[in-house]
RNA sequence: GUGGGUGUAGCUCAGUUUGGCAGAGCACCAGGUUGUGGCCCUGGUCGUCGCGGGUUCAAAUCCCGUCAUCCACCCCA
């Protein structure tokens, strides 16, 4: 591979065929299930003011301070690209006001990042994410949850494990913090060198430092749950008993942190053991923003849906991809039958077969060889002699029986092979797909 | 932003230690079969050795710089 000029930016990349194919089933599984919750797509600008995610996502944030693109628009306006997608559908919700409420929206699209590209993270990347309006309570949480176990299941991905949180209300923050600052004053020597900056930066985060020593320390610290509000605490056990109703399984750990300002109670994330060290395949709980003085409450998750695929080719290995369809190849031998063939071809795919042939015919081996590059499921042969007679050579490509047919019998065979068509057993579509190795 | 690995044919990679004609497998094209693919056999096409500079009679190989990519940290999906 040379360099020059012919790669995508860094970090971005052109995603095409093969594994195209099982983006798409990925994303018609999804758009099925998630309209059996009441949700409907939106489709937000990739662009925003700044201020759409800085005000949302926090100031202070990495995802902010450190990751978005950032640029003037030709009339000095302060955009970006967006970073992740539930701002800008905030920013819709607080504009049409208290018809928002209830609203059950999602989306699917690229998002971007300007971070250092490793495994499982790209600058563009796509996310599928849900957003419900309102509805604060912890029913509107545990559905979402429910809805992606839904789709996780649909795709067949399994080995996922679910860790739950809550962050609590907002008014509970500062009684966290100082609870928090209290308990790890006397350990805060023997803290590694970023939790002692964290400390007074965001003291949230020395929970879930990967350092043996801080994770020791923090093991001895007293739940965060203790330094809430008694609301957020049986918000938090509803939330609970809810999932055990609907028989989801997750683990309640209680140093699970999410980055983001604008998480109020409950919070989740999903992860797989398949990825290395981003293995984090979705993330969700439940948010309020201010939004030109509204307030705007929701509960929602967002999936990163190249990890979902490298998570799901993980769990396939060894299994056929996504087929593409089979088509007949038509092979031409000399002018005349060519040109019947092309007239043939637009015959076939007005009756939605697919099919293709050599736009430069060539030898009938370099043509028959085009067609078993092509997967064809048949070749159709014609020359001098049949375009003559009126017949097609019909070839099996699969056993190389051949046999002649006019032009209804070819027709009927043809439109018959088509309804059992050798689909590969991958592309099951049971509700409860191969995945277990 | 920090640290490490890797850049050689369309793809996967040998060759770099110890400087000496640019390689293999797969793929592609053609022939073996004048109208029959896959398997087999024979032949063929495809290279700024990432890029720029330096050392040398001679550089893919050594030195300096640079870019890209992968992995990890930070953080997130």
């Amino acid at each position: 591979m040379s360099s020059g000029n012919l790669q995508p930016i860094q970090g971005m990349s052109d995603l095409s065929a093969p594994e195209i194919r099982l983006w798409q089933e990925i994303e018609g599984k999804a758009r099925r299930i998630l309209s059996l919750y009441g949700y409907e797509e939106i489709r937000t600008p990739v662009l925003e003011y700044t201020s759409v995610f800085t005000r949302s996502i926090g100031d202070a944030t990495d995802i902010v301070q450190k990751e978005m693109y950032t640029f003037e628009d030709r009339g000095g306006r302060q955009i970006s690209l967006r970073p992740e997608g539930t701002a800008s559908v905030m920013r819709y919700a607080a504009g049409l006001g208290p018809e928002a409420e209830g609203l059950r929206l999602y989306y699917i699209g690229p998002m971007f990042r300007c971070e250092r590209p490793q495994a499982g993270r790209k600058r563009q990347f796509h996310q599928l994410g849900s957003e419900m309006i309102g509805q604060a309570s912890p029913a509107a949480d545990v559905e979402t949850l429910a809805l992606q176990m839904h789709l996780l299941s649909s795709w067949g991905l399994e080995g996922c494990s679910v860790e739950i949180n809550t962050r609590g209300l907002p008014e509970d923050r500062q009684a966290v913090a100082e609870g928090l600052a209290a308990a790890l004053q006397p350990h805060r020597e023997a803290l590694c060198e970023d939790c002692r900056r964290r400390f007074d930066a965001n003291i949230l985060r020395i929970l879930d430092c990967k350092k043996d020593a801080c994770k020791k320390i923090a093991d001895g610290l007293p739940p965060v749950t203790d330094f809430m509000s008694e609301a957020s605490r049986q918000y938090l056990d509803e939330v609970k008993r809810l999932l055990d109703l609907l028989n989801i399984p997750v683990r309640l750990n209680p140093r699970l942190v999410r980055g983001l300002d604008y998480y109020v109670h409950t919070v989740w994330e999903i992860t797989h053991g398949a990825l290395g060290a981003q293995n984090a395949i979705a993330g969700g709980g439940r948010y309020r923003m201010e939004m030109d003085g509204r307030t705007i409450d929701g509960v929602g998750f967002a999936m990163g849906l190249e990890r979902v695929v490298s998570a799901l080719q993980a769990a396939l290995q060894g299994q056929a991809p996504v087929a593409g369809e089979r088509p007949v190849w038509l092979v031409s031998m000399g002018q005349k039958a060519f040109e019947e063939n092309m007239v043939l071809a637009q015959t076939l795919r007005l009756r939605g077969l697919s099919c293709g042939f050599n736009l430069t015919p060539g030898s009938m081996k370099s043509q028959m060889r085009a067609a078993n590059r092509a997967q064809a499921a048949q070749a159709i042969i014609r020359g001098d002699r049949e375009i003559e007679s009126g017949a097609f050579l019909l070839k099996n490509m699969a056993d190389g029986v051949q046999q002649e047919l006019d032009m209804p019998a070819l027709l009927n065979t043809l439109l018959d092979s088509r309804i059992d068509p050798a689909h590969t057993p991958a592309k099951a579509e049971t509700t409860n797909p191969a995945g277990s190795p």
